[in-house]
DNA sequence: GCCCTAGTTTATACATCGTACAAATTTCTG
DNA sequence: CAGAAATTTGTACGATGTATAAACTAGGGC
């Protein structure tokens, strides 16, 4: 009576769980996307009716969001608050390894855009750019202000190329991939967008590692530069 | 037979159109987001059966993406160029303008990051950015890149803002939204996430106008310093 | 050791979605 | 004025999320 909340399943078969249900929500969004993380799909997949799903969350959207904390739980967090390596190292090491982890599950970023990012393992991350920020010389407020624009960089670049991979069938190599966006935008730009058309090499290159930390590099620049308040150059808000 | 896939709809009534559909679509994203834009629903708003989308749309994909183009027909491209401006007060018009109308339809942004944005409207847009990039001294292959970070960073923003809108209901004014995320900052933070909760207030005011400028200065700072392709202070790639 | 209760699982069901197929209807063209 | 072609619809199938009530299994009190 005194932890009624902490039993575990008095039921009748002892064999399911949340974590067994996100196991199955997790591998079904690295096989089939997105799309198919479904109520049916996960309680198939466990073996059971799709109403058991039930008794565990509330519905699909608590499945998506625990789905969503359990992607973020598998960061690496210790690595970005060791001060043996510089700040600007550490990083882009978890930006790549976000890009890498959500790559690499078609369409989870999608979830993460979608969902609210306020469970426990989303307030550590925060958390721990927060401490690396402060590490590159921010003040509290503006740590906080940075942290929100590293993340939003990050989840917009994943999520864009989320899109195009997405829309592509089988995930075909980088290389290929450029080729593909090349041939498109020079086909249709030609004489209507001239400046498209003549850098189209490098906007189809956008797909890339390399554009990816091009554009990381410049944004962290822009967020540590020294005048927090005040800007240095060009019109704030309105003249 | 020598343009004949100019034709219009030589069928039995002439009373539907691409367009009507779209007018649909866009009215119903408005109304009910972006779950409410369903093929069934369009039909029913245009008073025809589901069946009849099918002859000017090969699916709903194709309609998401149509509807995508449409949006950002909308944007005023024109006021970009204009040089009467300085570029960055035309970028953050733009960007505002962006927010602003995808912020208005809840759900929208969803469409525009699972798109392709390859329409010509997106195109157009680009081509835009680009020439205000060259305003701005970037060579071409720079202004590219810039000009993806910029709407890397605008419609991760707004993503991340519209997921926090639909999350609650019916939006409430911007100031609630803060006083919200402020209590549960706040309460779930306290001891285990000291910095979070530190600068609970700055983080809490995330959803915010402020914020998206603030993060779009340092963005813009950052893509606008001197020095294209070596990295001016930090570890580039691997050191 | 046994029954009762509480929590778990299932069966069934309904509303909604995207979309395929063939028939019917209407307009353009020859 | 017909024939043809394109459009629209009726019907239908599979899949989805989830509500409701019944069946089942396990643990606790006697």
């Amino acid at each position: 009576m005194t932890e009624m909340s902490q039993r575990r399943r008095p039921g009748p078969r002892g064999t399911l769980s949340d974590q067994m249900i996100l196991d199955a929500a997790q591998s079904l969004l690295s096989d089939g996307g997105a799309r198919a993380v479904t109520i049916r799909g996960i309680a198939a997949r466990v073996g059971v009716a799709p109403n058991a799903v039930y008794t565990y969350f509330p519905g699909k959207a608590a499945v998506q969001q625990a789905l969503v904390e359990r992607l973020l739980s598998e960061v690496d967090l210790d690595r970005l608050t060791e001060r043996t390596h510089p700040w600007r190292q550490r990083l882009q090491a978890l930006a790549l390894e976000l890009r890498t982890d959500l790559l690499s599950h078609p369409g989870a970023v999608s979830l993460l855009l979608s969902g609210r990012m306020d469970g426990p393992n989303a307030l550590a991350l925060r958390e721990r750019l927060l401490e690396v920020f402060a590490d590159a010389g921010l003040t509290p407020d503006d740590a906080a202000r940075a942290s929100h624009v590293f993340v939003t960089y990050a989840l917009g670049s994943i999520a864009l190329e989320a899109a195009q991979l997405e829309h592509s069938g089988p995930p075909p190599p980088e290389d290929e991939r450029v080729a593909t966006r090349l041939v498109g935008f020079t086909a249709a730009a030609s004489d209507r967008y001239p400046r498209t058309a003549a850098t189209a090499a490098a906007m189809a290159r956008y797909i890339t590692t390399e554009q990816f930390l091009w554009g990381l590099t410049r944004v962290l620049d822009g967020l540590t530069r020294q005048g927090s308040a005040a800007h240095p150059r060009g019109g704030p808000t309105r003249p």
